[in-house]
DNA sequence: TCGTTAATAAACTAAATAGTTCTATAAAGA
DNA sequence: TCTTTATAGAACTATTTAGTTTATTAACGA
């Protein structure tokens, strides 16, 4: 099934730095995000990539370097699925409609970035301002969310000062906190929260609370 | 200006075992707060608790042992938040409004209870279980949220077929999240959110948006 | 006053792990 | 064919740190 068989003959060895640095990323992301910085251990990060711990001192000079790129690599997944959300369609309401449903999305479908980013805020965003400097970060979301909130309010559907800040941040709120706290209040509210109907139901009440907020 | 002075004549050693442990157990929560539990070095909370490790030792017997102790304490405070928490009002909306409100304050107030659980999930919430064995855990803001959801349906004043566990956990997200995610969000949205002015305008929003919601 | 035990302090062990070094192999391009 | 360089891997070092041990001090109750 697979090509990779240590069994039969050796495995031709490919030469190509670029994919094989992104191995490494890969790996990385995936360590780092489930034992955190301090958690994580570079011996697994050459075993889980196939490759071994003098390459990866060779792309990568330090743990922290590699942390970095790991981070600046998760907020450009990110940044990707928040700009596949499409609003352009006529009707605010059915465009704010997508955009928290998809904010909700993106967290559901990457625990990644959700635990990525938990991990990097409970250390005080220690290394966010070294990752932002390789990549601009800033979310599109914002100019997005924007554009919309205007023109609900022009058509007079929407109601007057709003925080576009901190409505950003609510929208957030709503679909981050499900997913980033699932284990303690699964527990503490003895209810499996994975289950497809369980975050259906946050999805849509998110959608809900957002739309009524919104509404004049 | 304060009784211990080093400098001068030998303090005078004061033996109460409840209340070392306590002080340890304080020290335990702010250095697992900080730095998690990888990232915790028994030595620093030796140094801070003004103890040392032997002691620490016998007290507890593990770090993973002192750590639950600390998990157990968080929520300790959490609980006790929460039951401070006035609803016997008269109007169900007021009601709402104050436990929207003391959800926030309690997060806003309290950075180690946020953190101590922002760790405890990302480790997937590795002790939480053992911890409950200590104590019982459940919030008893899911009791009061229900009595008030209740008479503000039978009041006419809320919306029917709300999902008492989810609206908690929304409730929840709006003020948590605001704080566990502050060092991010600042930096993405290039704000400071630690003012008084923009935290006000955040726990007005989560209150408006859950009372929006709630009405019909 | 005496024995128990809470508290102090320092040195130590054992294990884990980031980072280095060295040697070897083989793919790709010239 | 030859040279460069990506890859592999193992052994090593230096440091950190959880947990132990040992020895000492002094508060408190009996």
């Amino acid at each position: 099934m697979d090509a990779d068989s240590e069994t039969e003959t050796k495995r031709k060895r490919i030469r190509n730095p670029a994919q094989t640095q992104q191995r490494i990323i890969d790996s990385a992301i995936d360590e780092f995000m489930e034992r955190g910085f301090d958690g994580a251990r570079i011996d697994a990060i050459a075993e889980q990539s196939k490759t071994n711990k003098s390459l990866i001192y060779k792309y990568f000079n330090s743990k922290e370097e590699l942390y970095i790129a790991s981070l600046a690599g998760t907020y450009a997944q990110l940044r990707a699925s928040q700009n596949q959300i499409d609003m352009d369609g006529p009707d605010p309401v059915e465009s704010v409609r997508r955009l928290v449903q998809s904010t909700f999305d993106t967290f559901a479908q990457n625990p990644r970035i959700v635990r990525m980013l938990t991990h990097e805020n409970v250390q005080n965003a220690r290394f966010l301002k070294q990752a932002l400097t390789i990549k601009a970060l800033y979310t599109p979301l914002l100019d997005k969310l924007d554009r919309v909130i205007r023109k609900g309010q022009e058509m007079g559907l929407f109601r007057q000062s709003i925080d576009l800040k901190h409505l950003y941040i609510s929208i957030s709120a709503l679909g981050y906190f499900y997913f980033s706290n699932g284990y303690t209040l699964a527990i503490v509210l003895d209810e499996d929260l994975t289950e497809a109907a369980a975050i259906a139901r946050q999805r849509e009440q998110a959608v809900e609370m957002v739309l009524s907020y919104l509404r004049r």
